[in-house]
DNA sequence: AGATATACTTCAGCCCGCTTAACTAATTAA
DNA sequence: TTAATTAGTTAAGCGGGCTGAAGTATATCT
C-alpha cells in the first residue's frame, strides 16, 4: 500500500528533473527558431486553443491589446501565423497558426516525447507497460482538470 | 505486452499536455517574480549546478560573458544572487543563490509537484503505487542520462 | 441617425537582453 | 620582469516586449 509519503516524494523527484528539462526544451526551442518566450507562448496557445482573436490572445496572456497585435504582427511577418478578417465581425480578427506556425509547435512536442522514450529504452516490458498506463492515467487526468 | 505504438502514443499524448502545462508554470513564474525567462533559467542553472563563475553561466546558456555579467548583476541587485570573490583566484566571482533566490525556485517546484499531485488525488490507490514506480523510474533514467 | 461600445492598430517611451569593443585587474608564461 | 592570457565589468547600440494614449473602422444601442 502506497504511503502518502512515497508519493509525494516520487513527483517532488520528478518535478526537479522535468522542471529543469521543460527550462532546456524551451531555451533550445528558443534558440532554433530564433523566436523569444512570449512567441513561443502565444504560439502554443493558438496550437491549443485554435481559432482566437487579438484581445483574447492578450487576455490569455496577460497583455494589453497593443501588446498581442505587435507581437502577432511580428509572427504573421515570420509566416508562423495567418490573421485574416473575421467575416461575421469586420472589426475582428482570425487568427490561425500556418502550417510552418504548427510545425514549431509540434516539432517541440515531438523533441520531448523522443527524450522520454529514449528514458524507457532500458526498462523492461513490464517497466514500459507500467508507465503507459501511469502517464495515460495522469494525461486524462490532466485533461479532465483543464477548463 | 506493449506494443511500441502505444508507449509512443502514451508519452505523445502526455507531452503535450505537460508541455503546455510547462508553458504556463514558466508564464506564472515569471509574472509572479517579475523575472524574465532568461533569469529564471539562470536561476535554475545556479541551483543545479551549485557554484558557478560568470563565463561558466555564460558558456551554459549560450550568451557571451558580458551578457552574463549583466544579468547577474540585476540579480544581485534583486538580492536573489550572491557574488564574492574567488579566494583561489581572485579575478573570479563564485555565485551563488541566496535564500531568497533558492526560495524563488523550489517554490515553482512545489507549485508542480503540488499540481501533479492533484491529478492523482482520483486515482486508487494502486493505480497511484503504479504512478510512484514510473515517475520514479523515469526520473531515475533521466538521471542517469544527465551528464 | 447619432451616441456609445468594441476590436484592433499605431506611436512614443521605457526597460531588458543581447552583442561587440574597450577596459581593469589578476594570473601565468617567457 | 615583461608579455600574454584569463575573468570579469562597462559602455554604446540594436531590437524585442511592454504600457498608455490616440486613432480607425465596425457594430450595437436608443
Amino acid at each position: 500500500m502506497s504511503s502518502n509519503r512515497e508519493l509525494t516524494d516520487a513527483i517532488h523527484k520528478w518535478s526537479e528533473v522535468f522542471m529543469r528539462r521543460s527550462g532546456r526544451d524551451f531555451k533550445r526551442c528558443m534558440d532554433e527558431s530564433g523566436l523569444s518566450f512570449s512567441q513561443i507562448i502565444l504560439l502554443m496557445r493558438l496550437y491549443h486553443g485554435g481559432k482566437s482573436g487579438v484581445s483574447g490572445i492578450g487576455e490569455q496572456l496577460g497583455i494589453t491589446n497593443a501588446a498581442a497585435s505587435q507581437s502577432i504582427d511580428r509572427l504573421v511577418n515570420l509566416g508562423l501565423i495567418e490573421r485574416t478578417e473575421d467575416p461575421e465581425d469586420r472589426r475582428a480578427k482570425q487568427l490561425v497558426l500556418t502550417r510552418q506556425g504548427q510545425a514549431l509547435i509540434t516539432k517541440s512536442v515531438k523533441a520531448r516525447s523522443q527524450w522520454v522514450e529514449g528514458l524507457t529504452k532500458a526498462l523492461t516490458p513490464e517497466q514500459q507497460n507500467m508507465v503507459i498506463a501511469a502517464l495515460t492515467l495522469l494525461a486524462q487526468a490532466a485533461q479532465v482538470t483543464e477548463e
